[in-house]
Formats: C-alpha cells, sequence, structure tokens
RNA sequence: CGGAGAGUAGUGUAAUGGCAGCACAAGUCCUUUGGGAGGAUUUAUUCCGGGUUCGAAUCCCGGCUCUCCGACCA
C-alpha cells in the first residue's frame, strides 16, 4: 500500500482525553478512532491488524476441527427470557423486544437443537464464530480493552453426557489458547487463571495478560506460574495446581475465558441425546478487540508501536528517503517486488515529508521492518533494513533481497 | 451508579472579567530530505442551556461529554 494514500494520520501529540497506552499509541499511528468512550472505529491499519488475529484464531479452531458460524447480534426477548437472563442490565434493549448479544448460548442451543436433539454420539462438535458483542457497560475503560462494542471469537462445544468428553475438549481447548497467545506474541504474559463462573458456571478458568492497564487482579503462584483471580481469592490459600502458598499480585487484562456450562442451557432448552439426557455444553470466549490492545500495551517503547510480525499491519515498510527520481524508483522497484509476492508492504512515497518524519512516523506505526532506500546506500550498492525491535541494521545487496522477505514472512498463507 | 479532575480549531496548548492567540495538522506554491526541516499564502476554535455583568472562554446554576479511582464486570 502506498502511504501517500492511505486514510490515516499520524498525531504528533497524545489525544488529552486517554491516559492508556493502548488508546494513546493506536490513536495516534491512526489505527483507531474514538466516537465515544468505549466506542471505536477500526482504521485501515487497524483494521488489518484485527483481521491478521482473527485469522490466526481461524486457523487454531480449524486446526480442532471447530467450525465457523455467524450468529445475530439482535436476538429475540423470549430466548433470555427463558434463561432468566433477559434482566441483566449489560444487554442493550431494543424496544423492550430485542436485546443486542453479548454471548450467544441463548441462541446457539436451540439452533443446535435442530442439528442434535436426540443424537447418541457427539464427536467434539464445535462450532464458533467471530462477530461483535454489544455490553453496556457502566464504565469503558483503558482504550479498547474495555468497550462497549467489541469483537471476539466464541466458541461452544457440544457433549453427550456420561462421557468426559467435555473434560477433555476442555483441556484441549486450553492447549490451543496457549498455541494462539504464542502467534499472538503475548503468551508469556499471559496466564491462566482460576476464576468465578458469573452468570455461566461455578467456576472457569480465564487467559490473563499481566499489564498496568489491566482492570484484574490476580495471584500469580510463584512456584508454578497458575493463576487465581482476586474474586475468588479468598476460597483459595494454596495454589489449586502445585499447593505452593507464595503469590505474586500483578494487574492483569482477560484476553480469553473458558467455562464448563454443562447442562445449563441445554435443560433450559430441551437439547437433548437420544438417551433423553441434556447436552453438555462448553462455551469458549476469546476477545479479538481486547487482544489488540494487550499485544499494544505490551509491544511498544517512548517511539511508538512494536507489532509482532504475526499480527503487524505490514511486515515492511519502504522509506523512500528523498523524493530524487533515482531513489523513488529505486525504491518503487523494491514495493513492486514485495507486492508481487504479497501485500505486506507498506511504501512510504510521500515526497512533502522529510526523511526524519518518515523515519519518526515508521518506528510510531511500529512495523517490523523498515527497508531504507536513500542516496547514501545507494552510492554503496546496498539497502538498508532496520529491525523496529531489536532497533539493529543490516545492509543488503539488492540480489540478497528476496532472501530476506521470504524469511520474514509466511509464504503459506498467501 | 458513587468520588475526583477536565472540556478553547482536526490535534496539543495560551489567554482567569476587557481585541480568542500560538504550534502542529490540512490546502496551494517554492525550497529542503538520515530522526517530526524552512519560507510564502489560505482555511478552521471557546461543549450545550440559563444567570451575574457595561463586558464572560474566564464567575454562578443546570445539563451533556471525556479521563482516572471505586462499585460493577463471560
Amino acid at each position: 500500500m502506498l502511504q501517500s494514500k492511505i486514510f490515516s494520520k499520524t498525531l504528533k501529540n497524545a489525544p488529552s482525553d486517554e491516559k492508556s497506552q493502548n488508546a494513546i499509541l493506536l490513536i495516534r499511528a491512526g489505527f483507531i478512532d474514538k466516537l465515544s468512550a468505549g466506542i471505536y472505529s477500526y482504521l485501515p491499519l487497524g483494521l488489518k491488524v484485527i483481521k491478521k488475529i482473527e485469522n490466526i484464531i481461524r486457523e487454531e479452531m480449524e486446526k480442532i476441527g471447530a467450525q465457523e458460524i455467524l450468529m445475530p447480534a439482535l436476538h429475540s426477548k423470549e430466548n433470555w427470557e427463558k434463561t432468566g437472563r433477559w434482566g441483566i442490565k449489560e444487554m442493550f434493549k431494543v424496544e423492550d423486544k430485542y436485546g443486542l448479544g453479548w454471548t450467544h448460548e441463548e441462541i446457539i442451543t436451540p439452533l443446535m437443537k435442530n442439528f442434535i436433539n436426540n443424537v447418541s454420539k457427539l464427536n467434539d462438535l464445535a462450532v464458533y464464530q467471530i462477530q461483535t458483542k454489544f455490553r453496556n457497560e457502566p464504565r469503558a475503560k483503558s482504550g479498547i480493552l474495555r468497550t462497549k462494542e467489541f469483537i471476539m471469537k466464541d466458541l461452544y462445544s457440544f457433549h453427550c453426557e456420561g462421557s468426559d468428553s467435555l473434560e477433555n475438549y476442555y483441556e484441549k481447548i486450553k492447549n490451543v489458547y496457549w498455541d494462539i497467545f504464542e502467534r499472538l506474541k503475548i503468551k508469556e504474559k499471559t496466564y491462566l487463571t482460576l476464576a468465578s463462573g458469573g452468570s455461566f458456571s461455578k467456576e472457569s478458568h480465564e487467559f490473563q495478560t499481566v499489564t498496568p492497564a489491566g482492570e484484574d487482579l490476580i495471584y500469580v503462584c510463584e512456584n508454578c506460574g497458575a493463576a487465581i483471580n482476586e474474586e475468588i481469592k479468598g476460597n483459595h490459600n494454596e495454589c489449586p495446581r502445585c499447593g505452593e502458598k507464595r503469590f505474586k499480585e500483578e494487574k492483569a487484562i482477560e484476553v480469553g475465558n473458558i467455562f464448563q456450562l454443562h447442562r445449563k442451557y441445554s435443560e433450559v432448552f430441551g437439547l437433548v441425546d437420544s438417551d433423553g439426557k441434556p447436552i453438555e455444553m462448553g462455551c469458549y470466549g476469546m476477545g479479538v478487540s481486547r487482544v489488540m490492545g494487550a499485544i499494544a500495551e505490551i509491544h511498544n517503547d517512548e517511539k511508538g508501536l512494536i507489532w509482532p510480525t504475526s499480527v503487524a499491519p505490514f511486515v515492511f515498510h519502504i522509506l523512500a528517503l528523498d523524493s530524487s527520481e533515482e531513489i523513488k524508483k529505486s525504491a518503487q522497484k523494491i514495493y513492486n517486488e514485495l507486492s508481487l509476492i504479497k501485500k505486506e508492504a507498506l511504501f512510504d512515497d510521500r515526497e512533502n515529508k522529510s526523511a526524519g518524519e518518515k523515519l519518526v512516523d515508521s518506528d510510531l506505526l511500529g512495523i517490523p521492518y523498515k527497508i531504507i532506500v536513500s542516496k547514501r546506500n545507494m552510492e554503496k550498492g546496498v539497502v538498508e533494513i532496520k529491525d523496529r525491535q531489536k532497533g539493529t541494521v543490516k545492509f543488503l545487496k539488492p540480489m540478497e533481497l528476496n532472501k530476506f522477505y521470504k524469511s520474514k514472512i509466511c509464504l503459506k498463507n498467501y
């Protein structure tokens, strides 16, 4: 993409009405725009990050055979009255007849009844969606970490009663979640945390990513790294995994939450197996837009964002440091080569910007690799590659570039 | 929903009872190009409603909004 054409703009100053790092950086870099507290637009750069996160999640969901669907955001009151959750104040109501979905048990359970009622066997049937959820938060905060409208992946699994299939699946999902967080580069700061089940189940597990902007307090076991949410800390004096009694207190943001729903919703909607027993269910959430905020919180420095390659809006940022014909042509050539392989290059072709502005903007945007084309480098017959995260610089001959691109991007995705 | 703070141009900031100013951004033109460069020129601002006053961005009352803390929160 040509930077001169992109619908976005960087800001020199931080907006005065945002305090969280993710909001300040994402707004300054032109990834998002705030409409109101907890309500944001995603601009082209921000949407690219969202799409990359979604695709990583999709790939991991497919690995375990979960199938993607899309359920409505507008829900009939009737379904919610059946489970007694119509009264929940987080739900936005529409004309006292509909509500905006903040989770989808009330929709997926009757939907599944049309397909798997009276079955005698289920082999890890699971469906998921990536969809916009609404929640009437009394206090939206911390940029895109806690919003009234957000993008979420929700997965639902179904298991015949009496087997340990739900428990096994639950463990499987934990592993898949770790794989996802590894690819999103937040695994190191994320802890599996025992938590209450809220209106879903007795207890649940949360995946909590440590950041000062986090709203939860978790206690991380000094021995094994398992964690407990403050809300149920009173019930656990020792680590549920290893029995250790020393904990480290951390502020964290919940990026995922998994529940064993058991028969809670299948009973209500009459989703039963061939023996007439309610089908066991699990649900597994992950906040896509919240994950983006968490990544921004963790991966940044005083110059701006530092995207992991897996979710960066672009992997390469080609900078033509001056606008002489020679430099422009050379940079354009590199851009064309990259565009043939994929759409991973942003080309700063702006003519009225100084070299300094281009470098500073590039740092703010946080694109992993700068490819710097300048007079200085041209005279030596090289292009310069600068690593945003490490700050390291190397010089490559034009013929070595192709190998470099391929080492940084995964071609199978394109 | 309670508490605190804050709303001036697209963004950031000055003016605290007396001409709404500056910087950046944006538009046009020229110069410049290794860490937010320079010149010329143009555009754009006091959250809303009421009150006090000769005069209000400034003081008072009400509302709205934003941020932070708390409550709440798959």
